[in-house]
DNA sequence: CGAGAGTTTGACCGTTTTCAATGCATGTGG
DNA sequence: CCACATGCATTGAAAACGGTCAAACTCTCG
């Protein structure tokens, strides 16, 4: 992370690797910026984990005060209803920022568990958002990022088959893999099939039943958690109606 | 809206009535400001409209430029998918903002059109940004703004069964009308069946089937798009699975 | 090697969709 | 003013998709 003033981040060996694939990297790594902002950017910026699978990150109602960009593992977010069901929203990748939307209530609105092992680089929101009035660029990136998020709740929420949004799911992460420097190709879920089937608002047997007719169809090899997609091209027609590309 | 050194708000009627509703308020009725700041977020503040029941306002792909806060009337937003198909994203009342999903791209994510008559606070989202480098209260206003509707769109993503989202969809029109002054007992839906099923992933024949049972029920009243809450404790027992609280 | 969680598969069932027809306003032109 | 067209809403009957229940299977991990 080119030499900050901090020594916090620079003594970390990937850094560099990971933050150039991270949502921040135009505000971390920014040539144009005075160096003292770019410093204190930095400052705030505090490596945390490793968190165990299955291990907490926050809790709904938790008051907030930070928002976090994951920086190795999957995380789940979720909420639990009336009636204590799960409702899984969403899976966060390398890169990918939690906990942005608690900042309207100043309370984390559902719960974030890591998958797998995960390490965070977590940063103080009210300092963060202190510094954007001084870098125009910060702001503009907190705003994108936010923007951002808003389309990606509405995407999901579309009416679609089990083929489409389960194709629209596989799609999904194959990209987000790839745009980080990994195989879009073949993964490994870091998810069970009954988070999967939670997030898509389906059973986790239809997970399965969906998984089987789209590899005896030859479009993906299923292993278990590891997936291989043998026919882009098939998947992503299935696909189209929901990620509208 | 407190005579303002701008003209083009003080000649409207009802400016503070509708102000004092709108998700803006915080911003543009504050007292703790400078007063230049303020005078220049109230410039940047254009009214537009009246649009005609069907106009529309902003195109999908359309380049973006500003974000609206509705000041009278509701607005429909929805894309268009692969095959043609509309998908309902949203409707919008009087006070809260339309527009905040183009940040990201530049361009709007989506169509809104009006469903009845409809006027508009148009603000340049550029000149909002750069002010709000100055104003951190309204650098803060937006953020929360961006991040509300992050939590919006997340809402009807849940499953659950035609019943309790269609009693959800109702619970929260009661309350947003409500809150702005009106009846949340009594009021009228701005947009046909099919809208309500579309938002709601039903077909508009399912909305029409639960809308008679409620009613047989004694929960509703329902005379075409007139919709009266007889029973306010039993529409929030069904909605509360998705609503949660 | 056994325990236990997660996954797969099968059979059946139920909610919601689809298709089709009818009803009900509103508006227009003869 | 009436006949008719049009758009939306309602209702009924049948079909389908995905859910639920139950059992077998697989994998990992102590």
């Amino acid at each position: 992370m080119r030499t900050p003033a901090s020594g916090a981040i620079a003594d970390d060996g990937d850094a560099l690797r990971f933050c150039s694939t991270c949502a921040f990297s135009s505000a971390c790594l920014s040539q144009g910026y005075d160096k003292s902002a770019l410093a204190e950017l930095h400052c705030l910026v505090e490596h945390i984990g490793p968190f165990r699978p299955g291990e907490r990150i926050f809790a709904e109602g938790d008051p907030f005060n930070a928002i976090a960009a994951v920086r190795a593992g999957t995380v789940k977010t979720s909420v639990v209803d009336a009636d204590g069901r799960e409702q899984v929203h969403g899976f966060f990748l390398p890169g990918e920022v939690i906990g942005l939307g608690a900042i309207h209530a100043e309370r984390y609105p559902c719960n974030a568990v890591a998958l797998d092992t995960v390490m965070l680089c977590r940063f103080s929101f009210p300092m963060m958002a202190t510094l954007a009035q001084r870098m125009p660029g910060l702001q503009g990136q907190l705003f994108r990022l936010l923007s951002q998020d808003i389309g990606k709740a509405a995407l999901m929420a579309g009416d679609h088959s089990a083929d489409e949004r389960l194709a629209a799911f596989l799609v999904s992460l194959s990209r987000r893999w790839g745009e980080r420097g990994f195989s879009p190709r073949r993964f490994t879920l870091a998810m069970a099939r009954a988070d999967i089937g939670n997030y898509l608002r389906l059973a986790s047997e239809t997970v399965s039943r969906v998984l089987r007719r789209l590899q005896d169809d030859g479009i993906l090899a299923v292993h278990g958690r590891d997936v291989e997609i043998l026919d882009e091209d098939r998947l992503r027609a299935l696909a189209r109606t929901v990620l509208r590309d």
